[in-house]
DNA sequence: TTATTTATTTATAATCGTTATAATTAGTTT
DNA sequence: AAACTAATTATAACGATTATAAATAAATAA
């Protein structure tokens, strides 16, 4: 499963004539088994023991790579750190207010907005994102038990 | 109309026992008047000659006061610089990405989303965000000139 | 194969938006 | 007026990201 993603993004890579390196190699592979939506960092950090000289710029290099060939997907957050997202299928996230985390989840189109958007603004639509914010289950728990 | 939006606003304010300062006046005027979505940058250009000095930080602190006030929303991009909006109704945004430009447009509520997200993830959602983006009229007319 | 070109990586410095700090000023309360 | 508190200012620091230049690796041509 997990390896044919990896399969078919190298192949999309090789079109494009963008080389297969060991890093760019490594970066895809965590982006895709990690199943999380890690930062640059993340990612540094997680190959650093594999690829010692490895340097940050590489990692960011690499991102903007796959971002232009449509196979990763960058989440921005103002001042902090954007993360990245392996490009499977259409899906919106779900953010944690208390503790960041981000999970998946899906809905059918919003096409309509992007319609209604387009008709009221005059724009020529390319695309939308949406997020939800709210607190996750494991930190509502939490805030329970603290009687906040 | 914008007066009131104004005297609303400082009326907010007062209620939380912040006070009006000439900066925070200004600002909030500013923001009310340009009827557009300002850095806390283009603020503090756009108020220098009034308060030659004026410090970037009180832009900032001003804005984040305002935020948690409710009375502004900040719109992160990432590395870039937020943009503050003053909040009037719900609305959306649909952001050019030729010029940057942003326009504001209505939607009816998509709370099914959230109920929809809340059911799937177990979260307890607060709100979420929504953005279009496209190439606003201007734009498509220059690069249909150019033969782009 | 070797030479040459080109892409990629590395190391490091620079940039930019934003925040923290400490000192100063202004406003409020006693 | 004195004491306290909030807000502003000036400046330094921070952290994420990007630019730069040198070094390395890969691809192509000779």
């Amino acid at each position: 499963m997990s390896e044919l993603h990896l399969k078919n993004a190298l192949d999309t890579l090789k079109k494009t004539g963008v080389r297969i390196t060991p890093q760019r190699h490594a970066i895809l592979e965590y982006l895709i088994e990690s199943m999380s939506h890690p930062t640059a960092d993340d990612i540094y950090k997680a190959l650093e023991h594999r690829f010692p000289n490895m340097s940050v710029a590489t990692v960011y290099n690499n991102l903007r790579v796959f971002r232009e060939a449509g196979l990763v997907r960058e989440l921005t957050y103002g001042d902090n750190a954007s993360r990245f997202d392996f490009v499977t299928s259409k899906h919106y996230h779900i953010i944690c207010e208390s503790c960041g985390k981000i999970v998946d989840f899906h809905y059918p189109g919003l096409d309509e907005v992007e319609h209604l958007a387009a008709h009221v603004t005059g724009f020529k639509v390319n695309s939308h994102r949406l997020e939800v914010y709210g607190i996750c289950p494991e930190c509502a728990k939490k805030e329970n038990q603290t009687e906040e």
